[in-house]
DNA sequence: ACCTGAACACCGTTCAAGT
DNA sequence: ACCTGAACACCGTTCAAGT
């Protein structure tokens, strides 16, 4: 005598795409680091090893939810010649923000060149405004992977202390205390220079990076290989 | 009846060099997921719980072999304002080929700022050298900061295929077939860049990300917050 | 004081056995 | 075909018990 359906909920049935949606839930709220199979699999109500009919082990996983992830980045219009910059620099910001709302995604697209078709159009989609801008081909294939190094880096460093659920102040405080430490007579620069190194917030020093990688694209001369 | 300690070769002590030195070894050889406590440990004839007596867990060990290695970092001469910026990007080669010599080290200064005291003498350097060339003291915190990011995740991403014994054709190969399975029709732009975007190798890739943040600081106004 | 075996609470992944 | 309990071979860290 089995109870009615009505008297339980409907146990959803698993798919690929429930693995992946419980992965994002289980990423926003404790992690990269908590999200295990185990982990996934529970939010599934289910066993680890059941995951395994979906995808082929946890890096899988983990780069289908990263594709996930870059499925929200805003590309915005088409690209237009008359204001490419603040089009690049609004996608850059835009994935930014996507890969931020789920702490330590950003190693996945270190770890491997992403592929995914999210992925790609987002790629597609900076190239397109590169060239709209009338950046060499050559320049803007390695402007491309120069400002996606900088781009994961940054949210990656941003995603330990969202983990660690340590403070802005708090961080800024132990990195005092650790420079503290040091014979600060042989650090004249560190010395001198202390409260820049830790001023500013990362949104601000993000905008600068990119500022920086952007002003040095027009005028850098075109890779000669 | 103890054996004499002539009859077996004399079991050196444990100290906080010999872990760390331990600790360098396997990082050197099997990269730094086969860091675990109970590797590091049998490489000194023990058992993983002795360790805690000179490291305070597994990353502290991290952090102490992350220094370790930036001791190998040449700063080369004292800034001459001449040649301040060949003495950056050689200051920054050295950085990168010294963390490429232990695969995955790069993780760790992304996971915590370092303020160990090899890293903050080259630091301390490479502020030195932009001060040397002129740069306002905020722009060269924050480049030393946007820099810092692109070397750590440059070096980490390398040591991934390394860590995976992976060729760079081999590497391509998997980038080229994961394209090939989208629709290309809708990627015009990765379509027709494809050979330019897997051209040139790491080193030249890295030289053309130091050249463009490098020009892009001397052609971008200095933050002003 | 220093060291360590054993235990605890976890992992990813496999596989035989179920339905 | 799909699912899963149990097992395997690992982890980091703690702690009581040894020397």
């Amino acid at each position: 005598m089995s109870p009615s359906t009505r008297d339980r909920p409907a146990k959803s049935p698993l798919s690929r795409d429930a693995v992946i949606t419980a992965g994002l839930k289980v990423l926003r709220e404790e992690g990269i680091e908590g999200v295990t199979m185990r982990r996934v699999a529970s939010e599934l109500d289910t066993g680890a090893a059941s995951l395994y009919v979906y995808v082929s082990n946890r890096q899988d996983l983990l780069n289908q939810m990263f594709d996930a992830v870059t499925a929200e980045v805003d590309l915005g219009d088409e690209p237009d010649p008359q204001r490419w910059r603040e089009q690049l620099v609004a996608v850059l910001t835009s994935a930014r923000d996507a890969m931020d709302r789920y702490p330590g995604i950003a190693r996945v697209p270190l770890a491997n060149v992403p592929t995914g078709p999210n992925a790609s159009r987002a790629a597609d989609r900076m190239l397109g405004l590169l060239r709209a801008g009338g950046v060499d081909d050559r320049s803007a294939a390695w402007f491309l992977d120069v400002v996606s190094l900088y781009l994961n880096a940054a949210s990656f460093e941003t995603s330990i202390y969202v983990e660690q659920g340590r403070e802005h102040d708090e961080v800024d405080e132990q990195i005092r205390e650790g420079f503290e430490q040091l014979d600060l007579d042989e650090l004249p620069n560190i010395r001198s220079m202390m409260p820049l190194l830790l001023s500013g917030d990362g949104d601000e020093r993000f905008a600068f990076g990119l500022q920086l990688m952007i002003d040095g694209l027009l005028n850098t001369e075109p890779p000669k290989i």
